[in-house]
DNA sequence: CTACACCCTATAATCATTGTAGGTTCAAGC
DNA sequence: GCTTGAACCTACAATGATTATAGGGTGTAG
């Protein structure tokens, strides 16, 4: 059991976060507050890289910051049961999968565009004709399912 | 030809967009300034109507301010080519596929994920299991894709 | 002419993340 | 022990699209 202390520079490389994020969980109060050196640099443990990367999996699921601050404090209580957490988890998929339609709604049409556009004029362009005319129903009005848009990633640094 | 001009409410209400946003997208330079009454109110024809259908239309299909402000620009230009358009919608036509993918991906692991919590104790919760191993690869780690998240629809007023 | 619904501008909040500015600390090499 | 430079610190602003709020002014029906 190493339990060597990790700079944030470290632990994000390790997480695949940046450093400034890493900092921002703590302040959302989503990753404890580590020990500080007599410098003021914070040292992270096993720990701490751990959970952060329960916040990164997470997000990378689509879970909100306010999803995962739900599960993380439901999770410090080992002995409660964990249907608050599976009836966030059935939520999400839910919403995923209504994405997902909405989605195929809108690849469906995308595509009736692009492939009418001949690239000639833009008077008779038919994606502008399309976009323009919007007498047609195409399912899309109703969309509040709340997917988090994906974080840039492998970037950082 | 029904030359009768509307109230920003009323533009509002026939585009299903909020007042405000319809200001916002004046602002952006989307929609071009309407003239005002005396008491400096807008008031609308119904070519800002046609305009402001064309950019909630885009927003349906997931196209950016940025990517609509281009698009109408170029609309504006009627003798030109339409090869412009044309490669921002297939080039959003790709995002809105590869996002499809990686969310298909998402699903599939919320699935296992659901499918294996017992409504236990938390301490032997699989989804907390799953969310905290980070170890195997799910093929979502490159997700910089800007589908944009869709605007809440049927709340304004 | 008075209500009152609707309009006006300006500014802040939302969400998750990145970027910037200006300063401090740590550790390696000399 | 001292210097250097990378990595750290805080604080704040920006992003993108939209909603919300505050504090007013306007238009029109009764």
């Amino acid at each position: 059991m190493e339990n060597q202390s990790l700079t944030i520079g470290q632990l994000a490389e390790q997480s695949r976060c940046s450093v400034q994020i890493v900092r921002h969980y703590e302040e959302e109060g989503l990753l404890p507050e580590p020990p500080r050196t007599a410098g003021n640099q914070r040292r992270y443990n096993a720990r701490h890289l751990q959970r952060l990367q329960f916040i990164r999996h997470s997000r990378d699921l689509g879970f909100s910051l306010q999803d995962i601050r739900e599960m993380v404090h439901l999770s410090d209580q080992l002995g409660q049961s964990c249907q608050a957490i599976d009836a966030i988890a059935r939520q999400h998929l839910e919403n995923v999968e209504r994405r997902i339609s909405q989605l195929q709604v809108l690849r469906k049409e995308l595509k009736r565009m692009v492939g009418e556009c001949s690239n000639g004029r833009i008077s008779d362009c038919r994606i502008i004709e399309t976009l323009a005319d919007f007498s047609h129903g195409h399912g899309l009005h109703d969309t509040h399912t709340a997917i988090p848009k994906p974080r840039a990633a492998g970037q950082r640094r």
